[in-house]
DNA sequence: CCCGGATCCTGCTGGC
DNA sequence: TGCCAGCAGGATCCGG
C-alpha cells in the first residue's frame, strides 16, 4: 500500500522522466478514475491538453504535477495549477518509451501521451489501479498558509486546493515538529488513529504506523493526551526512521500491487518488524506478534513489548452549550 | 470544532 | 469443484 515512501519514489521517478514534456493526448479508459474532477472527463482533458509538466511535488501520500503555461485568459493572481493524483491502495504510475507497443494492462484506468523532450522521445504515462481508491484531477493551487513551500519537489509555496488541509509530513524541513507533538498530545483520542490522522501529520498509513508503534514500544490504544512530549517525540522519530530506511530501500511492496515508476518492486517489506508478521516471533523480545482489529483494520504488535495501556481514553462529553465558543 | 464510524471499490483467498 | 464471506485500507462524508 503507497505510504510515503512509496509515493516519493513514484515522485522521484516522473522528476526524471515526465518533466519538461507536453501532454499531446488524454485517454480515460474509466470515468471514475477521475471522479473528483468537477466537469468530469472533457474537463480533466481540457485542461491537461497542451500543457507541459514543469515539477514533481510531494506532501504526505499525496502527489501533483506543475503545469506550465497556464490556460489563455487564465485568471489573474492564481498561482497556477497542477495534476493531482493520489494511489490509493493500489495505484501505479507507470512510464514507458514508445518504441515499444503500449501494455494494455487490465487496470489501467487512464493514460497520457508525452511529447519528447531534448534529450529522449515521446513516453505514454500510464495510471494503473486495481482497487480503485486511488484518482486523478487537475486543480488550481493555493499559496501555502505559511509560504513554505508545498511539498516536496518543488520551492512554489502552494499546494492544490484539495491538499490545504493536509498536514505537512515528517520528512518536510517547514513541518513545525513542536506545534505537531502540542496537537498530537491536545487530541483525546487512540495514539494509532492520531498517527493516521493526515490533518495531523500526513503520510503515515496503516503499515508505518506499526512499525513506528513498535519501535516506541507503544501500544496503538495509547491515549494521546496520557503521553509527555518525549513520548509523542519518540515515536514520531520513530515513524521518520522507518520511512527513511523504507525510502533508501525503494519502498515497501506488497502481492505486486504496488510498483514503481519504472515497474520494479521495492523490497522493504522483508524488513517489517510486525506488520503482516502474525504468529512470528518478535524480533526484540521473542514473543508472537499478534493481529488485532483496531479501525476497521489490522494492528500488528508485541504483546510484550506493547503493552494494552490500563486506561482506554475517557470519552469527551458533550460540551456544555454555556461553555461552547463560536 | 472534534471525534469516530460508515462508505466507496475490486480481486484474491479460504472455508465448507 | 463452486460459491460466497471476509479481507485488504486510502480519504471523505456525516452524525453526534
Amino acid at each position: 500500500m503507497p505510504e510515503l515512501p512509496e509515493v516519493e519514489t513514484v515522485r522521484d521517478g516522473l522528476a526524471r522522466h515526465v518533466l519538461g514534456r507536453r501532454v499531446e493526448a488524454v485517454e480515460v479508459r474509466r470515468d471514475s478514475a477521475v471522479r473528483r474532477q468537477a466537469g468530469a472527463v472533457p474537463e480533466f482533458a481540457g485542461r491537461l491538453t497542451g500543457r507541459t509538466l514543469s515539477a514533481a511535488v510531494r506532501r504526505g501520500k499525496f502527489l501533483w504535477l506543475l503545469l506550465d503555461e497556464p490556460a489563455v485568459d487564465g485568471p489573474i493572481g492564481v498561482p497556477g495549477e497542477a495534476l493531482q493524483a493520489h494511489l490509493g491502495m493500489s495505484g501505479q504510475l507507470l512510464v514507458r518509451g514508445t518504441a515499444t507497443p503500449p501494455v494494455e494492462h487490465p487496470h489501467l484506468r487512464a493514460r497520457l501521451h508525452l511529447g519528447p523532450t531534448a534529450d529522449a522521445g515521446p513516453v505514454v504515462l500510464d495510471f494503473v489501479d486495481q482497487r480503485t481508491f486511488g484518482h486523478l484531477t487537475v486543480v488550481d493551487l493555493v499559496p501555502t498558509a505559511d509560504g513554505a513551500p508545498g511539498g516536496y519537489g518543488s520551492a512554489v509555496a502552494a499546494v492544490p486546493e484539495p491538499v490545504a488541509h493536509i498536514a505537512r509530513d515528517l520528512l518536510d524541513p517547514a513541518l513545525d515538529r513542536a506545534v505537531l507533538v502540542a496537537r498530537l498530545r491536545a487530541r483525546r483520542t487512540d495514539l494509532k488513529r492520531a498517527l493516521l490522522d493526515q490533518t495531523l501529520v500526513s503520510g503515515i498509513g496503516n503499515i508505518y504506523a506499526d512499525e513506528a508503534l513498535w519501535r516506541a514500544r507503544l501500544h496503538y490504544a495509547r491515549p494521546t493526551d496520557s503521553l509527555s512530549g518525549a513520548g509523542v517525540g519518540a515515536v514520531l522519530d520513530a515513524a521518520r526512521d522507518v520511512m527513511t530506511e523504507a525510502l533508501r530501500a525503494g519502498g515497501t511492496s506488497f502481492d505486486a500491487l504496488y510498483v514503481n515508476v519504472n515497474g520494479s518492486s521495492g523490497y522493504f517489506d522483508r524488513s517489517l518488524a510486525v506488520y503482516g508478521q502474525e504468529g512470528r516471533p518478535c524480533g526484540r523480545c521473542g514473543a508472537v506478534v499478534v493481529r488485532e482489529p483496531f479501525m476497521n483494520r489490522s494492528s500488528f504488535r508485541c504483546p510484550r513489548c506493547q503493552r494494552r495501556p490500563r486506561r482506554s481514553p475517557e470519552r469527551r462529553t458533550t460540551a456544555h452549550p454555556a461553555t461552547r465558543r463560536t
